[in-house]
DNA sequence: AGCGGCTGACTGACTGTTCAGTCTAAGCTG
DNA sequence: CAGCTTAGACTGAACAGTCAGTCAGCCGCT
């Protein structure tokens, strides 16, 4: 939308204040129980500057459900190219979606799924953002698959097909990890996940050894 | 909770006709945005009724909340009570949940289930009703595979694990359908759930012929 | 001087909840 | 049966609190 590089001016990094306190608010309270002076407080400010920055509430809301996606996909990007193994970027993928993240670090929690969902149910113009966050989640996943029949980890497959189902799967899983249940814990849901995936690429993985980065958040 | 049989006075008939337009209406514009002067207008009673029935908005909408899923889960039995064929069912409950129901039968709609995760999420009395929810939906899926391996359709399976993962897939593909994903359309969605329950349980249902009843919505 | 960042004080609209009291039908009494 | 009582369903009107958004103007730069 902007032609601006990066985050450069007092007023942008403000802006990006402003929003990141907003995804925490609304993966904390809910959507619909964040007040826009509740924003203000978190970064200092009035909320006469909220408005001056966002003109209305659900600008500034909808616009930091979508920063905070956005930075969840870096963090996946990045954790990809540190890698190329297939099976090691899909023990850290489930292990992002369905094990609890450590704290404050990423505004990118759960909550903000529900309300994502809830409002682009209502609002047609976050369902296509929704869309366009979803397909970009997919082609992740595809690429994925992709580069690792091209390395011969696994033979072929319907990277496509595989990519829309798991990404399904990953998402109901999380959806009870979210939710606590007690049937399905996040090691659980790791396993179904796993398993899943190794039967859909036709690999062999057995037991899996949990992934080195982003562990079960036992001490810190 | 109630030692009462059934709706009985005309009173239980009024609390059943706003627990039902409330439901319809959280469908419609989301929790939030669910006023109990709408609902007060639907019933064509004031405002100050629907607090002398429930005490407070939230145990209103709540409690719609909880009203919905049981219809939704009634529909489902009695669906089930009417035939025995694994295959039949599974087909039937795939296409009550991937696919859309026709328009007012049963406020059991996709809208609700947003806001059900979304309070569940962040308050503890919810969040309790939704494990109770889905342990019951996990229950049947288990329940109807254990039928299935008792009458020879198909072999011995792990019914538990696979009714988890089997619902989380099942949530996953509905919210794509319910987002009207341009690529998880119903068919899709449908097609999917079939093959992997096909796989996990063994069964060598090739290209699953639609079931007979709920079938796609194509005119009324 | 001028401008962008910023604010305090305000307001207007909305809405959950209260309350005092009405209406109706059933139950009791003589 | 007539008349009185009671209880429960129901409501209009007001109350009280909450908040998004406005506005006139301040401050510290360059």
């Amino acid at each position: 939308m902007s032609t601006r590089p990066a985050v450069d001016t007092a007023s942008d990094q403000r802006r990006d204040q402003m929003l990141d306190a907003a995804a925490r608010l609304i993966a904390e309270r809910g959507f619909a129980e964040t007040r826009i002076a509740d924003v203000a407080k978190r970064v200092n400010a009035s909320p006469a500057l909220v408005i001056y920055y966002f003109g209305t509430k659900d600008r500034l809301l909808t616009e930091a459900l979508r920063y905070s996606e956005d930075h969840f996909y870096a963090k996946v990007e990045r954790m990809f190219a540190g890698t190329s193994s297939l099976r090691w970027r899909l023990e850290n993928l489930i292990a992002l979606t369905c094990i609890p993240q450590d704290a404050d670090e990423l505004p990118g929690a759960w909550g903000l799924w529900f309300d994502l969902w809830s409002q682009a149910f209502r609002q047609p113009h976050v369902e296509l953002d929704r869309i366009e966050l979803d397909k970009r989640w997919r082609q992740l996943i595809e690429q994925m698959v992709r580069d690792g029949v091209a390395a011969g980890e696994i033979g072929e497959v319907d990277a496509s097909e595989f990519a829309i189902a798991f990404s399904a799967l990953l998402d109901g899983l999380s959806i009870q990890v979210a939710l606590k249940d007690p049937v399905v814990d996040p090691q659980f849901a790791y396993r179904i996940a796993l398993r899943f995936a190794a039967r859909e690429l036709g690999a062999d993985w057995a037991s899996a050894p949990q992934p080195a980065r982003s562990p079960v958040p036992s001490g810190a």
